[in-house]
DNA sequence: TAGATTGTTAATCGATTAACAATC
DNA sequence: TAGATTGTTAATCGATTAACAATC
């Protein structure tokens, strides 16, 4: 459930500024979505809210945490160590969510061995060998398009069960492992769609 | 039309690789689609294939991409020059999808004036009137969630018609201006929950 | 002509939302 | 008790897909 991630980050922010309880209607209108929305999706874990009242933000803001998994740190391979893989590693909302990169990898000799940020870059050939160890479950690939399939394949031979894909292709994978991409420069075209037609969304 | 954007990421590439007819099948095939959406989808802006033989690869790339205004140069304001704008100024795909990042604003002091590749960091207060001039229709925001808000009110002043939002907030705008979050820690978060559960997806 | 594949209609499916009895 | 708001059911809406006549 992508919404609940969206609750959960203004939950968190609620949550900071003491505020103690608040309706699904004014969830909704804060997040941009629908009350009852709102509570469909929570109903889908149990129940949370009381009638007449409202939810604890507190309260929903740990359920949700561990709903998603992320109430304990959680540990991330990424590989390219470029540009790209540097903003993400030094991307200060990482550590706040509770995700931790524990390893980065590139195929580049010139990289290897040197740092990123806290991070030594390793050879990606040791990828398995590494997370043998460390035990990650999700992976961020952060190279080329050329290069994204074959490096896919390497996360899998490592156990890994989740991927984040920053490169422009679409992934071929077996069932059982997750996948979501972000493609900013798709996310511009659709928007050069929208900026220059009557057509208005959203 | 999002899914437009990911028929011409893959169409592009079958022109380099000399493709000169593809079938919807095929289409949906490698973008992990269904044939029947693939067709209608482009049913909307007109008819593309011939009955019997499919579709040229050549031109279907060059219609989808008048329609996404993407056949010409388009140019786009950044605000932030941090990590993560570095990396998206230099990120490589953008050029070859013709989006053209032309100004790149923030508020700090130690960084106006400086260099952020081959743009000059410019002070956040000139971002109307530099526009006045560039006439840029597509802003990013890659600032912290706290200053997001914020910055999107300076673009609509600055007559923006579409932003590109990379800060963890809903943002409110008025109607008629498009927008699109790239929240890849949300994403992450939510991979955290298929990666962990045996509700497996996608 | 026979085989392939389109564009589109109609059927299916799932997601969104309105409404409301139950509850604080 | 009266007012507010939940969880959930039922109704609505839109998106996906199967099927097929039209066409190359």
């Amino acid at each position: 459930m992508e919404r609940l991630a969206t609750y959960l980050t203004y939950l968190s922010k609620l949550e900071a500024h003491g505020v103690e309880t608040i309706s699904s209607a004014e969830m909704a209108a804060r997040t941009g979505m629908n009350a009852a929305q709102f509570r469909k999706d929570l109903s889908h874990f149990g129940e949370f809210g009381r009638p007449g009242i409202g939810y604890n933000v507190r309260e929903l803001t740990r359920r949700i945490a561990r709903i998603l998994k992320v109430d304990c740190e959680q540990c991330v391979l990424l590989v390219g160590a470029g540009n790209l893989g540097s903003a993400i590693v030094g991307y200060p909302a990482l550590k706040a969510q509770n995700f931790h990169i524990v390893a980065a990898f590139d195929n580049d000799r010139n990289k290897i061995g040197r740092k990123l940020w806290d991070l030594r870059i390793q050879d990606i050939s040791d990828l398995k060998k590494v997370n043998r160890k460390l035990n990650a479950r999700i992976g961020i690939i952060a190279v080329p398009a050329e290069a994204a399939q074959q490096v896919a394949a390497a996360l899998l031979e490592a156990d890994i069960r989740a991927i984040l894909n920053f490169a422009p292709v679409t992934l071929k994978l077996p069932p059982g492992i997750a996948a979501r991409n972000v493609d900013f420069v798709q996310e511009l075209a659709v928007l050069s769609f929208y900026a220059a037609g009557e057509a208005t969304r959203e």
